[in-house]
RNA sequence: AGUCAUG
């Protein structure tokens, strides 16, 4: 019956995996075969408690079960290899993605670019988005927030305010997160002053700061002692009714 | 039915 059904529920809480797990083995000694959606259920699951070996070793099973593979099982080992800093060997399964037909989309390109966000592959990353552009694929405003996160954390806070302001001179979708992901990269670099301003600008333009936004400033007011403008930080919190952390 | 962004 429907081992499907089981290894799916059980796959939905990071905790039972390994019930999941063995769930799925019960249904291989019966000669079912687990389908797509099963697998990328475990490998997402595998990737949420850390085992990024087991979710490797579930893409090739699938592949040594002749399983039809398709692009959620790549963006989940995608995902799962970034989350613990395998950004390289994320790389490389987007490359074999590829190589095997399957046609990446917008998330695989987000999940890439949060791999090398991680292990700051900067220059990797603008490739990955520049590469999105020539295969059609559209970005949306949360690879807009991943490109500009990844040259932030790449020590290119500078290109990635470059980018930021070719993206709002074009009017692209933006949020207060991409303002975020902006902000994190230039207090990564001590630019107070350029912080400052991008905050600024952020609320003319009708963006509201939220906690991560001043968690963000505050943090680097203390790392170059601007203790001017944690004042004025917090009474802009206070003003818009958000509690100090 | 399964996979994404900011401290």
């Amino acid at each position: 019956w429907s081992y499907h059904y089981l290894v799916h529920g059980y796959c939905k809480s990071s905790k039972r995996i390994s019930r999941a797990m063995r769930y799925m083995k019960e249904m291989k000694k019966r000669g079912l075969t687990p389908d797509a959606v099963t697998y990328s259920c475990l490998i997402s699951g595998c990737g949420r408690r850390g085992k990024t070996d087991e979710a490797l070793e579930l893409l090739e099973e699938m592949k040594r079960k002749n399983v039809a593979l398709d692009v959620v099982v790549f963006n989940a080992l995608i995902h799962a290899l970034g989350r613990w800093k395998r950004g390289k060997r994320a790389f490389l399964v987007f490359q074999e993605m590829r190589y095997r037909g399957i046609q990446p989309d917008e998330w695989t390109f987000n999940l890439l670019l949060n791999a090398l966000a991680k292990v700051g592959e900067a220059q990797a990353g603008l490739k990955m988005f520049n590469m999105m552009k020539r295969l059609g694929i559209a970005p949306s405003v949360v690879t807009y927030t991943a490109v500009i996160d990844c040259l932030g954390a790449g020590g290119q806070a500078l290109a990635a305010y470059k980018l930021h302001n070719k993206l709002l001179a074009r009017r692209e979708a933006y949020s207060t997160r991409t303002w975020n992901s902006l902000l994190k990269g230039l207090a990564k670099e001590d630019r107070m002053g350029m912080a400052y301003l991008v905050y600024q600008r952020m609320r003319r333009r009708g963006y509201e700061p939220d906690r991560v936004t001043y968690s963000i400033l505050l943090d680097l007011c203390t790392a170059v002692r601007d203790l001017k403008k944690v004042v004025q930080l917090q009474s802009d919190m206070r003003a818009a009714e958000l509690e100090p952390d």
